[in-house]
RNA sequence: GGGCUCUUAGCUCAGCUGGUUCAGAGCACCUGCCUUACAAGCAGGGGGUCACUGGUUCGAAUCCAGUAGGGCCCACCA
């Protein structure tokens, strides 16, 4: 059958894929080989596959085949996340797109809507996965909402409680209107925004005409305002002590207060006090106790204090206000002005800050086992410099707000008898909460007297059990499966949700394993595009992944992504990377078809093939030392690259074209032999990289035995080599180059058989002259002791060689290039000789970086001497 | 504002504890080639005061200090 000069990546990835399921390759259960372990950060269950995740799961893929390959039991566990921000926004709105509003549903009706949502949307991007050749345990796939995981996260909830490191409070929490949720500190974005600084004048009480100035980025909030505040240093405000000021519009009167916090350089050094809604105001509140009036309503619209602004949103009322300020005289100036305005993550919406029950986590000594396990190497980062970062999170780290306002997601199992803030008991079930109530108030309560809290748990507060919770081991301690893959190998993340998650997870292995989760976290970067933006949806600049992988193929694309993605540095993604991918492909296809096509016959070996397979076997073991250390620094770039340059480089330009019989001859049998065993050596190097063409060849090059797949067939390790035999190959690579250049400068065809005199120097090898023979299509190579005459020439490495001319040749031209040359080399002496005249550089350099300089210095002497007498002789 | 980090070829990056792995790789570029594995290819080639300024040293891309400019994280200046 005539072979497609292509590689058709499409097939043969349908076929495979579909083999290794049916094969269980991909299927992990304990036993008594070594566990590497894998969990897939769980993308959001109604997602799909974007950039990130690719260069993500690519390089876990990568872990994963190659640590099968090594004889591990390798383990890779997917799943998705319930995402309850996100997913319930989105639900939100498609119930919205149906006329249904959510506050016509109930709890139970709503979890019902969102269920078939996730149903009809959920796992769309596992599927995605596969078309990548991700190799998942898909019989483990996990959701942070099944049943079991549910329970390990409320039961968490219930320990922690009852450890007294959960607690319930009134806390400035950052609200986002749009979601009608708290959300945490993590997921709000600051960003700077052009705004207007407001210079609004307030009446000093009891007096006709004395105002004060205050400036205002947010004059709604005057409805809030409930204090003006000053620094005490500050003479300008000196005659307002025990004053009162009256707020406009509001005819409020508050007190003047006077606190340091105050800049006295910023805007007019006065400052108005809304304890409501603002966190800085809010500590001013509490320490000069102050009345707290909240202005706004959930949704930010404005409640019954902003009067007849009542019901509208927070940002038209600013604007309507500007012009009632003005009309009324308050408004003294506007300038422009920048500052920082935080957005929900989720939403975008502009965040309030907002006082609010919530539940809260205690950090502080929880996380101390995680930051120091960190610290000290137990759990490493690649790169190692994100421990800074990590580090100065974890010594400033803050309460966690667990708590949400919203219907997805794990609903906190906090069960109220009475209406007091602290009339609650917390317990897994309604039967227990029961229990508990009955005991502590000392009479029968009824569960149906209980009322569950509405809030539900924020998303992290699962994902962060991620490690321990996919092997179901709060729900069944000290289960086999825990036993076994616990602590988990290597984490493949990004940074951006180093706090969010990896930190977290570090600190619930602690808390409850009482040992680290994983052993490695790799950082990827951010996928950004040419312009170096953030490829994401809402710029539309991010490709399409799965037309990527039809276009370049699935192994395409994997090199793409990770051909220049060294870990915690940003990927600056094109396609054209893609592209290289697949003519890596190609070129692998290609060096398979000809080795297909060759007739293996019963004939001697030739000496250049024996002398190639001797130096190729050594390239090959050096590299392959050097790809295992790569790899065990996680440089998996670097790893490809240098599998990428033996196969190319080495393998088919140099390897293939010396072995190669001349068209139509056939090869000899060991020969043969050993290059198909140096190509399964390569598949196999490669098949982490590119499982789909490593798999497709494999089966192509033999017919195999029932088991003997490249998934599982061992990874190469590095045997002894001769390093002698890479130096003398190098040697021999700059000869031919040097002829090479010879023929295509005087423009001689490769048909075209040439002589080869050599005039040997003092460190003359001639191990690779068959190689050079066969490479460079000599009909001849022969030693002589004299210059050879009407020839081109060339010094290499102390020794002369001279091609014949085969035909009249420009002498001056010849003269023209050694001199050239000779000029370079006296340079090049000269710099040699005024560093060993240099009497410090020889006192206190080591011998060895002297007797180095001292055999350069001889070598130019020499090369000059040869030069001068060439050109000598061409004169 | 604080902390961390970076600056090497047109682009993306290697260059460990200062000296033959010292100025490199891949891509891009230029010049020849449709040579029966591959033009998604082959062969050859050009290209960098290693951000800047000082210092330490016989010797600095490499160590130190400062300057400039990026990036990331944290932070309550209305």
């Amino acid at each position: 059958m005539e072979l497609s000069k292509t590689y058709n990546p499409a097939q043969a990835e349908a076929k495979w894929y579909q083999y290794w399921l049916e094969k269980k390759y991909f299927h992990s259960t304990p036993d008594h080989r070594e566990p590497y372990t894998v969990v897939i950060p769980p993308p959001n269950v109604t997602g799909v596959l974007h950039m990130g995740h690719m260069l993500n799961n690519t390089i876990q893929d990568v872990l994963v085949r190659k640590a099968r390959m090594e004889g591990k039991n390798a383990c890779w566990i997917p799943g998705t996340d319930h995402a309850s921000i996100a997913t319930e926004a989105k639900v939100v709105n498609k119930l919205r797109e149906q006329g249904i509003k959510k506050s016509d549903l109930t709890r139970d009706e709503f979890m019902k809507h969102a269920l078939e949502w996730k149903e009809k949307h959920g796992g769309i991007i596992l599927e995605q996965l596969k078309k990548l050749g991700a190799s998942c345990d898909w019989d483990r796939t996990h959701f942070t909402l099944d049943e079991e995981y549910s329970q390990s996260v409320l039961q968490v909830f219930v320990d922690l409680f009852n450890k007294g490191k959960i607690y319930r409070g009134a806390r400035m929490v950052n609200w986002d209107p749009s979601a009608l949720t708290a959300v945490s500190d993590e997921e709000v974005i600051h960003k700077e925004v052009n705004s207007k600084l407001f210079h609004v004048r307030y009446k000093v009480e009891g007096t006709e005409d004395s105002w004060i100035i205050i400036a205002t980025t947010r004059p709604e909030t005057i409805f809030g305002d409930t204090a003006v505040c000053v620094n005490p240093n500050d003479e300008r405000y000196a005659h307002l002590k025990g004053k009162r000021i009256i707020v406009p519009l509001v005819n409020r009167s508050v007190p003047v207060i006077f606190d340091e916090y105050v800049d006295p350089e910023f805007g007019t050094g006065c400052l108005k006090v809304t304890p409501a809604n603002d966190i800085n105001d809010y500590e001013l509140g509490l320490k000069h106790n102050l009345e707290v009036i909240d202005m706004l309503n959930p949704d930010g619209t404005l409640n019954e204090h902003g009067l007849h602004y009542q019901g509208k949103d927070r940002f038209e009322v600013r604007k309507e206000m500007e012009k009632e300020l003005h009309d009324k005289g308050y408004l003294v100036k506007t300038e422009d002005h920048i500052n920082k305005v935080g957005f929900s993550e989720r939403t975008n919406a502009v965040i309030e800050p907002r006082l609010s029950l919530q539940w809260f986590l205690r950090m502080k000594e929880l996380s101390a086992p995680a930051l120091e396990n960190v610290m000290n190497g137990k759990i490493q980062f690649h790169p190692d410099k994100m421990k800074n970062t990590y580090r100065h999170w974890m010594e400033n780290v803050k309460d966690w707000c667990i708590s949400r306002q919203l219907w997805w997601g794990h609903r906190i199992p906090a069960f109220y008898y009475g209406e007091g803030q602290n009339d609650f008991v917390v317990a897994l079930s309604l039967e227990e909460a029961a229990k508990l109530a009955t005991e502590k108030l000392g009479r029968n309560i009824n569960p149906f007297e209980l009322r569950q809290d509405e809030d539900a748990l924020d998303t992290w507060f699962s994902s962060w059990l991620w490690p321990i919770s996919v092997f179901n081991c709060l729900t069944q301690p000290e289960n086999e499966e825990i036993k076994y893959y616990y602590p988990t190998n290597d984490l493949v993340t990004a940074p951006e949700i180093m706090f969010f998650w990896v930190a977290r997870m570090i600190i619930a292995g602690y808390e409850y394993m009482g040992d680290l989760p994983f052993k490695n976290v790799y950082f990827t970067g951010i996928v950004r595009d040419k312009l170096g933006r953030k490829m994401s949806k809402s710029l539309g600049n991010s490709p399409d992944p799965i037309k990527l992988i039809e276009q370049y193929g699935a192994d395409g694309v994997r090199v793409g992504v990770l051909i220049s993605s060294p870990a915690g540095n940003d990927l600056p993604f094109d396609t054209s990377q893609c592209e290289q991918g697949r003519n890596f492909a190609n070129k692998i296809w290609n060096a398979f078809r000809l080795v297909k096509s060759w007739e293996v016959q019963a004939i001697g070996q030739p000496e250049y093939a024996s002398k190639s397979i001797a130096w190729f076997d050594a390239k090959m073991q050096s590299t392959i030392m050097e790809i295992n250390d790569l790899f065990e620094k996680f440089r998996i770039s670097d790893a490809l690259m240098t599998t990428y340059k033996l196969v190319w480089d080495d393998y088919c330009s140099w390897y293939l074209e010396l072995i190669k019989p001349e068209y139509g001859q056939p090869i000899d049998q060991a020969t043969f032999d050993k290059t198909i065993y140096f190509f399964e050596q390569l598949l196999s190097l490669l098949h982490p990289f590119m499982p789909f063409l490593t798999e497709e060849l494999w089966h192509e090059l033999q017919t195999r035995a029932e088991g003997d797949d490249i998934i599982v067939a061992p990874f190469p390790k590095a045997q002894g080599f001769d390093p002698e035999i890479l130096k003398s190959f190098e040697k021999a690579e700059k000869v031919i180059t040097q002829i090479r250049t010879i023929r295509k400068e005087k423009n001689i065809a490769n048909k075209v058989k040439l002589e080869l005199m050599i005039k040997a120097g003092a460190q003359i090898d001639s191990s690779m002259d068959a190689v050079l023979k066969k490479i460079c299509n000599l009909s001849k190579l022969d030693y002589v002791n004299d210059k050879i005459g009407n020839a081109y020439s060339f010094v290499q490495d102390g020794s002369e060689y001279f091609i014949p001319f085969t035909d009249d040749i420009d002498v001056e031209a010849e003269i023209k290039k050694m001199e050239e040359e000779l000029n370079y080399t006296k340079g090049f002496l000269m710099s040699v000789q005024k560093k060993l005249s240099n009497e410090k550089f020889v006192g206190s350099a080591p011998e060895a970086v002297v007797a180095a300089e001292r055999k350069k210095e001889q070598d130019a002497l020499d090369k000059i001497k040869i030069l001068e007498e060439k050109i000598a002789s061409l004169k």
